[in-house]
This record gives structure tokens, C-alpha cells and sequence, in this order.
DNA sequence: GAGACATATCGTACCTTTGCGTTTTGTATT
DNA sequence: AATACAAAACGCAAAGGTACGATATGTCTC
């Protein structure tokens, strides 16, 4: 992941051999990288994604903003699960989530999250 | 996870006392709940985009096919760290193969998965 | 202010994923 | 057929994520 941990020697020596100008196309490799800071938010979007319990809670808010003890009954969990899953979503900017008396409300924070969602299924569908 | 294992009993009675007719409430929430093999596809799709490394060779391949020892060089990683990462994308669809020769030449499966990178920068960026 | 109750947080045992050295497989080249 | 080499598969230690009981926090009702 970093610089010097260890250098794959052998793959610049591959495209030694596969290229009459090596050095251009390693520059052009290594320029197409994108920004680390993408990189990472990217991540934290999909990490937050990756789980069919959040996927269910998303699915859900998708229809109606919920309190977390109906979040409760769609999955089928103990609270403190629950609770640890909405954390999640909200720290990655997936739901939203206000309080009114002693209910939490949480709700899908982007239309373009629905997009990620159909768009997942979609790809998987015709894999 | 399963139905009998720790039901919550609790969030049920929430819901009794949140609304004058919570059965109706429970079966609206349930119906709402997609079918299994939808969430696990997506699941999978999502779990295969949440890591750096392979987000990074997907933007990479957003340019132009690559053979492995060319992503190599993009990931600064040993040859059996990039094979893994690659087997996860193929296996999840995102990613297509063909061989020629003693290359194996990688380029992205579905213009959707373009569009789900896209998303994830954008749900990042205003969170 | 005491009790009930929805949430949030903490601690931790458990499970999954990752990174990467090593070995194997498949394809050229000599 | 021996060598070279790209890629794939294997194996396992280390890192990371998940589930959930227990506990803490904040808010309503009496």
C-alpha cells in the first residue's frame, strides 16, 4: 500500500518486455490513479453498502422514513444491533435521521442512493 | 438472521403502544422486506467494491483493458495480492477476462459499474 | 423525581476478509 | 524437453467487521 514495503520488481520487468516504451506506459498507469481522497470516500460508501441487514434497513426507508424499533421488526434483531448497523449507515452519509420525543427517525439521506441500490441489482442480475 | 433465534419481542410491543393498529404496520413493514436472492446479489456486488485496491484497478480499467502484470504496477502490490483482487471482481461480475497468450487481459463487464463509481464519489462528496 | 421506554454506546467473542509467501498451471521460446 | 514467465490457486497469520448482552443517556408520564 505504501511506497517502498515491497516494490513489485518483477511486474516493471514484465512490462520491460511487453512494451517498446515501458516507461510511457508506467506513467500512464500510475497518472490514471485517482485521487486518494476519492479513493477513500468511495470505500467508506460501499463498506457501508456491504451488508444485507443495511442493504434490508435501505430497502425499507426506501418506501418511508421508519423509527429504529420498526427497523427492529423488518430485521428481526436486538436493538443493539440494530442500532449499530443505522450508525454505520449514518456515518457514511446514507441515511439521515431527526428526533421527535424519544423515537429516532431515519431516512434515505440521497435519491442517489437508490440509484447504487438498483444499480447493484442489476449488475448482478444479468452477471 | 433466522426467524426463531432472538425475536424481538420488545420492538413488537413498541409497536403496540406507536400505533392503533400495529399489525397493519408489521405486515406493511414485512411486505416491504425484498426477496433474499435480490439483497445477497447486491450484497455481493457491494462487499466486491469495498476495498481501495479494487476500486483503484476499476478506475484503471475505466481507461483501457489491462493485463494483470500491468495492475501490478498500478496497485504496488505482489502478483498473489492483485490475483485475489482480480478473481473477487470477476466473481462478482464487474469485471470481465480474456486470455492471449500467457496475458490475462482485464476490462470492466458493465457500463453500470461506471455509473456505481460515479454515485459513490457523488454520495461522498455532499455528505 | 421515579418509572417506563426508545436509543445509543461499550465490551467482547466470533466470523470473515485481507495480504502475501509459496506452489501450481498454462503458454511461449530455445 | 528445458527454461522462462504470467497468472492462478493454496495456506495461514493478521486485521477488520459483526452480533449482541449489558449499560448509559435522554425523554416522556405520572
Amino acid at each position: 500500500m505504501s511506497q517502498s514495503d515491497s516494490p513489485p520488481d518483477e511486474a516493471y520487468s514484465a512490462l520491460d518486455r511487453l512494451y517498446d516504451d515501458p516507461e510511457a506506459r508506467i506513467a500512464a498507469l500510475r497518472d490514471s490513479r485517482p485521487p486518494e481522497r476519492d479513493v477513500a470516500g468511495q470505500e467508506a460508501v460501499f463498506k457501508a453498502l456491504a451488508n444485507e441487514d443495511r442493504l434490508r434497513v435501505l430497502e425499507t426507508l426506501r418506501e418511508s422514513e421508519c423509527c429504529g424499533c420498526e427497523l427492529q421488526v423488518v430485521l428481526d434483531a436486538p436493538q443493539s444491533t440494530v442500532a449499530t448497523h443505522l450508525r454505520k449507515l449514518k456515518k457514511a452519509g446514507l441515511v439521515k435521521s431527526r428526533k421527535k420525543g424519544k423515537w429516532s427517525y431515519y431516512r434515505i439521506a440521497d435519491t442517489a442512493v437508490f440509484e447504487l441500490l438498483d444499480l447493484a441489482r442489476a449488475v448482478q442480475g444479468d452477471a
